[in-house]
DNA sequence: TATTGTTATACTCTATAACTATA
DNA sequence: TATAGTTATAGAGTATAACAATA
């Protein structure tokens, strides 16, 4: 049993009887909630967020990001394109390849990507702040248990 | 710790210092893949496959449906509209109000919708087929324990 | 031939604003 | 006035298909 302390179960709405495929569900809306949120705040759309997010990791190229977003090609030219026009993220010419370009963060970009990525970093952290920081830990452990799982069985964001 | 058996860590890639926010965002996204590739095995798009899971509970009105889907009705007006057309569900008048719509599962629609939901039940299910009897009754008491919380500090989804 | 990226077109989903009809 | 729903318009995100340029 979950450490169940008092205040967890709320007034009268007993968590009776929900399964792991629903919580699983459940879960993701409110992290998506959190995320397209704090993305608003921050005037970004949440892919936009995303994009900005993976290029804090460095230049990458088109096709790279379309594998990383798992999207066609044709949808990075858009989300660039758009990304370019309000000055995010820029496109650069591969030195020893005349087919390839780079995307890059600029300075406002990078700027909005850490302020971005600390602030949802800080509310999906409160997420799971009732819970006994053992719980917590617990909680940590298997869900990055679950991901490596998956990451070898295929068909997850490699970026 | 979580009981971290053998074939947890996969080949060289130990799950070094992920952050519960890291954890929620990356199992957001495996989850939402689910979703979506499950959608699309049954023909369905995403938001349709949700819309019909919402109606498996009854009859909805719009501004009902929109607000559980935490959208405008106008949006609301073209998912119908899309829905509809396809054979999925429909609109019929309410008695009581010459106003109102009532929103329905036509029988494809609620054939969609059970089988939709059986497999996505399923698939994530999975997720934590790898945890120990004892770890995945934690994990889904934690993640209830996490979605009443801030069900009562709104925000979410009410459906 | 394979890869990198773009253009053109169409569809879904969403927001905003203005509107109708009913309560 | 408030509520239920629609229409019109615009924009983001995506897919497919066809294309150009380079490797």
């Amino acid at each position: 049993m979950v450490a169940a302390g008092p205040g967890c179960v709320t007034d009268g709405v007993h968590d009776a009887e929900m399964d792991v495929a629903t919580g699983l569900v459940q879960l993701t809306g409110l992290v998506q909630g959190i995320y397209t949120r704090v993305s608003e705040r921050h005037d970004l759309t949440p892919v936009q967020a995303r994009l900005l997010c993976v290029l804090l990791g460095g230049p990458r190229g088109m096709a790279e990001l379309a594998r990383c977003f798992g999207v066609e090609k044709a949808a990075l030219t858009g989300l660039m394109n758009r990304a370019e026009r309000r000055g995010l993220a820029q496109r650069s010419s591969v030195p020893g390849d005349r087919r390839a370009v780079q995307v890059t963060l600029t300075d406002a970009g990078r700027q909005a990507a850490i302020a971005f990525h600390a602030e949802v970093s800080a509310e999906l952290g409160h997420l799971t702040s009732q819970l006994t920081p053992h719980d917590r830990e617990l909680f940590r452990g298997m869900t990055a248990e679950i991901i490596a799982r998956c990451r070898t069985s295929s068909l997850s964001d490699t970026c």
